[in-house]
DNA sequence: ACAATAGTGTCTATGAGACAATATAAA
DNA sequence: TTTATATTGTCTCATAGACACTATTGT
């Protein structure tokens, strides 16, 4: 055919969507990995649990759009932790409304991020990931979900982003917990701190230490410029 | 603001884009690696190489799209290889034309897939990544084609899916240079062969040999049901 | 015979995992 | 004192990398 009428060239009749972002924002709490949910007030999926999302804006990039949905859900200036592109969805019949592409983040978020009541009826809220995935949740967002929690998993094995789950000032076993969380094993806590504290640029001393019930006082440490682990922490059977 | 004005629900007002595919295919040919590429007919970026790609037609899932235009691409009937979704490029402002989101792909590919002709003047190669990258390529392909190499890169190192870059029967060497080539760097055949053979899973050994030029007979090897490897093969600095 | 590639065996340094031992707090 | 947590040290096993050596071909 001749160049005019080639599809990727045929600016009229190309087939519109809507592209959206789809927010898994995972934190832990309370022993528990957690992700950020609202509660659907319109049709389709009234009533039932999904994860954050909304419309990319005419002048706006997929990670701003990301970002600002996450601020909104949060009520925070500006999103700490990690924020980063997952996946993209766009099975023709995953929204029922229309043709809907959504572009799917990871955020890993410290606790103190707390979830706000929103100016509509839809409240955001932290849930045990357990809960989310038994739950039924929205168009596709158990699958986006899935592969999020699996994506956060492999990644703290390579990466240092664990401490994008902690505060500013961390100990060595707060670090520990959350890998404890989000694998769901335990480790060693020697090792661990061993392995943790040998690796260049992962954490480093503030000189401050902590007393959390019983014990030996912690040192309180703050993230390195380290972002791979290498080599990298491991765990018994990767799932991804 | 009520439910019935939130931007998500707000389906009438809902700000229309274009919803691509472009793929990024590799190959291992020649000792170097390479990339599929078009070159463009149209305005703009006219006469420029650029990676193909299309629309998503309105029935199609994106894996399929991608499917679909790789083997328009390359006129097999089925893609070998591997195929996977590599990231999401939707910047308002990389086709100056009209706001498009375009789901980036990574196939890996034999080097017997052929490119061929298209129906239009628009025709497909084969170019190492080295001059496809220093090139001007059309739109952000240059980003993204950066972003498809640093992936195929480390998904070398905890997958198997070097054997992708091979056909159905390869012997070591094959595998081996596979490695060297896409990472640019050499390994040692000796510690290779036996990092590879007692990897269970990764390669099996059909019983067959291949004589090519000089040299002991090398012993041919299937894919094996293996997708990840544990522990990883290692190269000096991940780039990513 | 010689060169070239395939494949096996050996040695060493490094890291992971098990676990003893020490430090310092609360109860 | 007892218990709990933090931190350091030691030991052993597995693996990566260096490299000697054997096997089997073409020239």
């Amino acid at each position: 055919m001749p160049p005019s009428t080639r599809p990727a060239d045929d600016l009229a009749g190309f087939p519109p969507v809507a592209a959206t972002v789809d927010l898994v924002a995972l934190t832990v709490r309370d022993d528990a990995l957690q992700v950020l949910v609202v509660t659907r007030t319109g049709d389709p999926h009234a009533g039932e649990l999904a994860l954050p999302g909304g419309f990319v804006h005419p002048d706006e990039d997929l990670d701003s759009a990301a970002a600002r949905v996450l601020v909104e859900e949060t009520g925070m200036r500006r999103p700490p932790g990690h924020l980063e592109q997952l996946k993209t969805y766009g099975a023709p019949n995953r929204d029922p409304r229309l043709r809907v592409v959504s572009v799917a983040y990871l955020a890993m978020a410290p606790t103190r991020l707390d979830p706000r009541v929103r100016g509509d009826a839809a409240v955001a809220a932290w849930v045990p990931v357990e809960r989310a995935l038994t739950a039924p949740l929205a168009f596709d967002h158990t699958t986006i979900l899935t592969d999020a929690i699996s994506r956060a998993r492999s990644k703290l094995e390579y990466t240092s982003l664990a401490a994008a789950f902690c505060g500013p000032e961390f100990t060595v076993s707060n670090l520990r917990r959350v890998y404890e969380v989000v694998w769901g094993v335990r480790l060693d806590p020697r090792n661990f701190h061993r392995k943790v504290s040998s690796t260049p640029g992962f954490i480093i001393d503030t000189g401050h230490t902590v007393i959390d019930g019983p014990g030996r006082p912690a040192a309180l440490y703050r993230r390195g410029p380290a972002t791979m682990l290498v080599p990298p922490l491991t765990r018994e059977q990767p799932d991804t």
